[in-house]
DNA sequence: GTAGTAATTATACACTTGCATAATTACGAA
DNA sequence: TTCGTAATTATGCAAGTGTATAATTACTAC
């Protein structure tokens, strides 16, 4: 009895390490990687410092477990909405460029982890690899989509110009998603999400905009 | 004689504090603001570490100096190549873009840089002020080539509209500058720029990759 | 030449960092 | 209940950090 008396709570292993990348993250956004201390990571997570060194063997290896946590948690919340829309694929298509452009996706929170990370990603093998997943994911979806709503308007693309079309979309859809984090006062609300459609829009030659006929 | 004994050489204070910044950007471009200590800058630019002191106030006065360096030559850059091209407003527009998005200004290091300095103009305030100038400067001139190559096409544009297309080619630009540094591999050469041109003119409705008519 | 002075080096200090190691504590199994 | 063990804390250390201060050194004015 007399819980009050405990100094600590054990918690699961799980629940521990989340509880500690979920700490660094909020620290990285806020301060860079230099402010992501183990002292500090420690503090918000309201634990002793050397309970890190027992989930993991280094401070490197939880900041690479923090930011597979941060891509995978983006990739997921994109995906998320656009798979909803089950009507035609161009819909799916707008969709997409939508939740890329609005938060939570696109955040400063997202941008400045991303940049935080940016060197580091450059660095360690490890952290490349998960970067270039992710990335690689991203544009293969959207690849296939703009395939199927080009085709779904009835017009033949080639290979190389898909490939040429995803990359110039991708571009602009990254493009977008940092400097809607890094400048969001210099955005309208629903004014990102708007250029970007309008955008993609604009470079496959189909109108995203235009609602779906009704029957 | 016998110049070989002297222990140090006297420069300028111009060109000291200049040494000391490049030999900042060069470290923090390749480790981050982490990895740029005041005793690597000081070897890398050839002096002991004490003399930066005596340059600057703190080490946050040689960063700040540094990131001002930084954004000045890019903007320089950009807009040196730009207003060389004395034809058509179109082609000045078409010119903005492709200086923007190649090497040097579009490039690896330009981007780290960038990246790793993210942090820290949101935090302070000067550099946030430096930020903020240079943004508002290339905008406005984007602004003002839009305008002008749609009265040359003969295209009325109210205002409104004018600031919409230009924050629109701007988040595009922006966009695929920090892509291209981010992900250099990801594109061919010159398919940036290609990009770019392609994306603001689908974007302002004019065709930038026309060659000029010849008389 | 020589003295003055600013540029530059040399040295040291207080503080933070990541990490290791030992001492506690909470919880589950018996 | 008690006992073992893994989770957690407590403490300490060596290396690196920015900065301050004193000691040199190179150039300049006279």
């Amino acid at each position: 009895m007399n819980d009050e008396r405990r100094k600590f709570k054990r918690e699961s292993a799980e629940q521990r390490k989340d509880a500690l990348i979920v700490a660094t993250l909020s620290l990285v956004a806020e301060m860079g990687v230099r402010g992501a201390t183990v002292r500090a990571i420690a503090e918000r997570a309201d634990v002793t410092q050397g309970l890190i060194r027992h989930y993991f063997s280094s401070k490197e290896d939880l900041i690479i477990a923090a930011y597979e946590h941060h891509m995978t948690t983006m990739t997921d919340q994109t995906f998320a909405l656009a798979a909803a829309v089950d009507s035609s694929a161009r819909d799916r298509l707008a969709a997409l460029v939508n939740a890329s452009l609005r938060p939570p996706v696109a955040a400063p929170r997202s941008v400045a982890l991303w940049a935080s990370f940016l060197n580091r990603v450059q660095q360690d093998a490890q952290m490349k690899a998960t970067h270039e997943r992710t990335y690689a994911y991203f544009r293969d979806q959207l690849q296939d989509l703009i395939g199927a709503a080009l085709e779904e308007a009835g017009q033949v693309t080639s290979p190389t110009r898909l490939r040429h079309l995803a990359t110039a979309c991708n571009g602009v859809i990254d493009g977008l998603w940092m400097e809607g984090g890094a400048l969001p006062d210099a955005f309208a609300p629903d004014e990102l999400p708007g250029i970007g459609v309008e955008s993609v829009g604009a470079i496959i030659g189909l109108d995203l905009e235009q609602k779906a006929e009704q029957p």
